[in-house]
DNA sequence: ATCGGTGATGTCAGTCAATGACATCACTGG
DNA sequence: CCAGTGATGTCATTGACTGACATCACCGAT
């Protein structure tokens, strides 16, 4: 397929990922991350739609995986249970390898404004995808809305947890904590 | 004090929100704004940190108001009653006047993705000023968190139904109607 | 009224992200 | 062995953004 190695766009994300832990955002340039992935910057362009995308690469997957999940959730589930599923299906995308990856990836975001942009508009997105599933299932809006947002929030915080957390704890188990805790939250 | 007219800042405002309602975001330059000013592009970023700030000048004055607003409450005040005072504060803000930029404005922030990016994360650090605050006035956590997001969120939807509304209607019964909204959801 | 300081602006040069147009190479099927 | 396809390289260009330095208006002190 391509002109030399396979997997130009993996061999980008991780060099991307090296170069902004080692340098950070600002102080990397396309350029770099390219020739250390060894293409050209014209290449970067052509597998991400600019600097900040190359890190939100798996969102569009994570997403898809949940709204497939929400979808499969029984018919007379309640929108909150059915979130829930969507809400535990991202645990398949986590396992041990990703996370030493996930904790340097979240460190540079954090620290740079244009990335915290980036995730704060993928993870709204989210919550309008999985709203749009609740409104397939005959949820009505109001409900639906809400019900996608607190979805996303327990994403959010459990997956803040789940880095923070020693490495023998897998997210699934930092998901249903979150879930209980809301449960007794709005008890 | 300007090397010429008065107010470079306003004027660049003004010519943004122009150009951009005219041009759409991406269809304008900034060489363009600052000409349009009457000043050059340099002058330019020495008011505003970025091509999209200049649509957020106001955000920092609104956010110190909320916060001054829910500091300002009665000791014994509930948090929520705390949040409701910074979010009826805001229609101080938002007289009949502004009302046509606003809208001009949101047109052209909801058909701008990098816009929207910047106006969420204006909202997220709206969250955190008015959780901080209510961290102060000794409120626990948990509650902090969640009352700030609920009043960010009541001022948004407010603001959006305020955009649409007819030209007669005041901010300030659009932002009463919709906490009356929440008070019976949350009944 | 003159002088010097201060702050805002202009000028200039440069870096870097991002895009379009076109050439080129590797791989596939016939 | 050849033509087609897709991914990549090359080149040129635009435009956002920054640093360094000069310049001008204004203000207070002399």
């Amino acid at each position: 397929m391509g002109r030399w190695e396979p997997d130009a766009a993996g061999r980008l994300r991780e060099a991307a990922m090296a170069l902004y832990a080692e340098r950070g955002y600002d102080g990397t340039t396309v350029a770099e991350i390219a020739d250390r992935a060894g293409v050209t910057a014209r290449t970067f362009f052509r597998h991400f739609a600019d600097k900040r995308e190359v890190l939100f690469a798996g969102s569009e997957q994570l997403e898809r995986h949940m709204v497939e999940a929400l979808a499969a959730a029984p018919a007379d589930a309640t929108p909150m249970e059915a979130v829930t599923a969507a809400v535990l299906a991202t645990a398949e995308f986590f396992d041990d390898i990703r996370r030493d990856y996930s904790r340097r990836r979240a460190a540079v975001i954090t620290s740079t404004p244009e990335l915290r942009e980036r995730e704060l508009i993928k993870m709204a997105t989210l919550t309008t995808s999985l709203t749009d599933g609740l409104l397939e299932r005959g949820v009505a809006p109001d409900v639906a809305a809400l019900a996608a947002e607190t979805g996303v929030a327990v994403f959010r915080v459990s997956f803040e947890r789940w880095i923070a957390a020693p490495d023998d704890v897998p997210i699934a188990d930092v998901l249903q904590a979150t879930l209980k805790t809301l449960a007794t939250l709005t008890a």
